[in-house]
DNA sequence: TCCTTATTGCGAATGAGTCGCAATAGCATT
DNA sequence: AATGCTATTGCGACTCATTCGCAATAAGGA
């Protein structure tokens, strides 16, 4: 991470926290850093290398808190476990195989004319940003492999 | 349940699975007379109330069998628990809101555009049947009602 | 430096299943 | 109807990912 981008997290900490400790600093700080998304359990690592001794509930507790004030927010990439990513990580939607869990980023507009159908017809406003497009990648398909997922 | 739709079930057991107890009939019995979507602990409290002394764990494996044979299915209704169906419950796709948790079904061919886009552009085979549209409904947006879950 | 109270670490608890294993019971055969 | 094979059951222990209660610690304003 760049120190002038670290700083700028710390300031907006400051602002959206009442108290900025070295754990929620340095959580924050994993998220930014890794473009793409993490789970809990690949947060509490790396926040474990930079941070010996945190505690894994110090970490949920401020993946909650993270996401409560807008700095980062999270998705569900189908089965599975959700994944963090900071906020600002720029707009797509995801698809996410589920067979071999493969997942790759599109663009929001792929979805505004079923989005627009939805809200004309149901009244319905969807949300493709907090679950992943669930189904089969091209590989899987031209393979012909099984989803033998739940 | 109707004898007769009893007796087709039974004989779909009997061909589909090596052997046909009481607690596997009453499972599947369970599940197709309900119309809609139930939990698994629906079903273990349901069955438990046909068949007292069932084992949750046979429910659970239960469920697993039935719908390797294709009998049942299940689907992701956002957060929280799979919900599970007759496999011949008819075709529709489901809309569920995160704020009230309220489910509606749509037709299948509302999706068919992004499906087709989707292809088109990524050969990615869209599932809207396993993992349902989650969004915000009509009455949540009208009264501004917020999220409040992970 | 002191004080208030937000935050932490610890370990126990939770929810929703899953697993190992001995006992039971379908059902094909005799 | 009795037998034998083995699928299935019930039980209880276990897993996984997370949450909770609580006493100790430490931000950050006075």
């Amino acid at each position: 991470m760049t120190k002038v981008r670290s700083e700028e997290l710390l300031a907006q900490l400051k602002e959206l926290t009442p108290r900025v400790t070295p754990q929620r600093r340095v959580i924050l700080e994993t998220i930014c850093d890794r473009g793409g998304h993490l789970s809990a359990e690949d947060i509490v690592a790396e926040v474990t290398r930079r941070l010996p001794g945190v505690s894994p509930s110090t970490v949920y507790r401020n993946l909650q808190a993270l996401e409560n004030v807008g700095l980062i927010s999270h998705v569900h990439m189908g089965h599975g476990v959700a994944q963090y990513q900071a906020a600002d990580h720029g707009r797509h939607h995801h698809l996410v195989c589920g067979i071999c869990g493969h997942t790759q980023q599109i663009d929001e507009r792929t979805t505004s004319n079923l989005q627009r159908s939805l809200l004309e017809a149901h009244g319905f406003e969807a949300d493709f940003d907090h679950f992943a497009i669930y189904g089969t990648c091209a590989e899987c398909a031209r393979t012909g492999r099984a989803n033998s997922e739940g």
